[in-house]
DNA sequence: TTTTAATCAGGTATAAATACGCAATGCATT
DNA sequence: AATGCATTGCGTATTTATACCTGATTAAAA
């Protein structure tokens, strides 16, 4: 556990020794201490990670551990709900995000999920994320897609242009010729009034066609 | 339980009746016979929803659930990993989306967050809809694609080849040879480690470097 | 100062895309 | 029954892109 403040750190670290399967093998202070503890041997499964630290904070923490001790995983366990500590966290090598109010049972849940391998953001945070991420894409999208009228074989051809396959290969997994990929492929960029393969893709996700 | 295959339901039940607090209290094969065990008096805390089911299918009748039996709730527990049907899941009123392939320890978990209040979506998907909605283009993309550091030259070539310029064409744009920009188009090629110029582009969208 | 990286450029060869014309099938609508 | 449309497919020709190789110049970094 890396964390600044002594009530909290105790505090989680009684609720964790509760768990027959758990052991706090070391709690410090700042990131440097955890660094230093890392280097001098000790190394947990899990980090538990508080952002806010003196000396070093916890993102900085969580960029040099996934460098230096990319086998343990850390998670953050924050009172800072900014949807975008989350993404920046998890991107600098986070695997997991909690929220300080999350209950006792999805802690525990959270650092067992992680420790088999998982990744884990508090429900909390998840649900706002995705709520608020996700509808606007969902309104927006089916209006923007009414203008162009690709037809469901013509989506499956630009799908794996976007890949980088080819005709020939793009033949081979819809089952068909590449005469017949090739003609939708003109299809594709007759109809959107484009030169090319490269600015068929081009136009297409600025159309929100492509993802 | 409300789902169609009678060995996934099972088994989900004896997988549950193992927990000393929960109960299954009734388990159907589609939305039609749910919603007659409800008007018939089973009341359950929470309903296990699949989403394809005959005659009635789970978003119908959570839908139908959540006018006629708003204290009850569904968690859906589905297959169909399209971030969509998450969204339209939760805004027909469920209170859980899970995939079939969660771990034991996370069914049971989110049955419990949900039944006490909570609202959970199963940390697969919500990892991957939050990475996937939020600002990847300035914090996770480069993390992900790492070496991408395209040089000026490589970035005027690349806007271009996104316009549906040839090669020919941009180099008379540049003032340069066709081998030349034949030369860039392959560096950006190579660094992004993708096939052919339509994955380029498309890659380079994702990664938030044409906009 | 040596080295690295970017830009430039040519050669050669193959693979792929683009452009054009043509036509049969199936499917749904009118 | 007829119409439109999607899907399928072939042939031919030209243009473009891709994949290798090579090397020169210049500016910045080690």
């Amino acid at each position: 556990m890396a964390e600044d403040h002594n009530v909290v750190r105790n505090g989680i670290k009684s609720l964790l020794e509760h768990e027959s399967d758990m052991e706090v093998v070391g709690d410090v202070s700042n990131g440097v201490e955890a660094l230093e503890a890392m280097d001098d041997g000790i190394h947990p499964q899990i980090v538990l990670v508080d952002l806010s630290m003196p000396e070093m904070g916890g993102m900085e923490l969580i960029r040099n551990m996934s460098l230096s001790f990319p086998y343990i995983s850390p998670i953050v366990l924050s009172m800072a709900d900014h949807e975008q500590y989350v993404i920046e966290a998890m991107a600098a090598g986070a695997r997991g995000y909690l929220l300080k109010n999350v209950t006792q049972n999805e802690l525990v849940f959270a650092i067992r999920h992680v420790a088999g391998g998982g990744q884990y953001v508090c429900s909390e945070l998840a649900i706002r994320m995705i709520l608020k991420n996700a509808s606007l894409p969902d309104l927006v999208q089916p209006d923007i897609n009414g203008n162009f009228d690709f037809t469901k074989r013509e989506m499956e051809v630009l799908k794996l242009i976007s890949e980088g396959y080819t005709n020939n290969q793009i033949a081979d997994k819809l089952f068909t010729s590449r005469r017949t990929v090739e003609g939708h492929r003109q299809s594709l960029i007759e109809k959107t009034g484009v030169p090319n393969s490269a600015a068929l893709i081009m136009n297409s996700v600025r159309a929100g066609i492509l993802k």
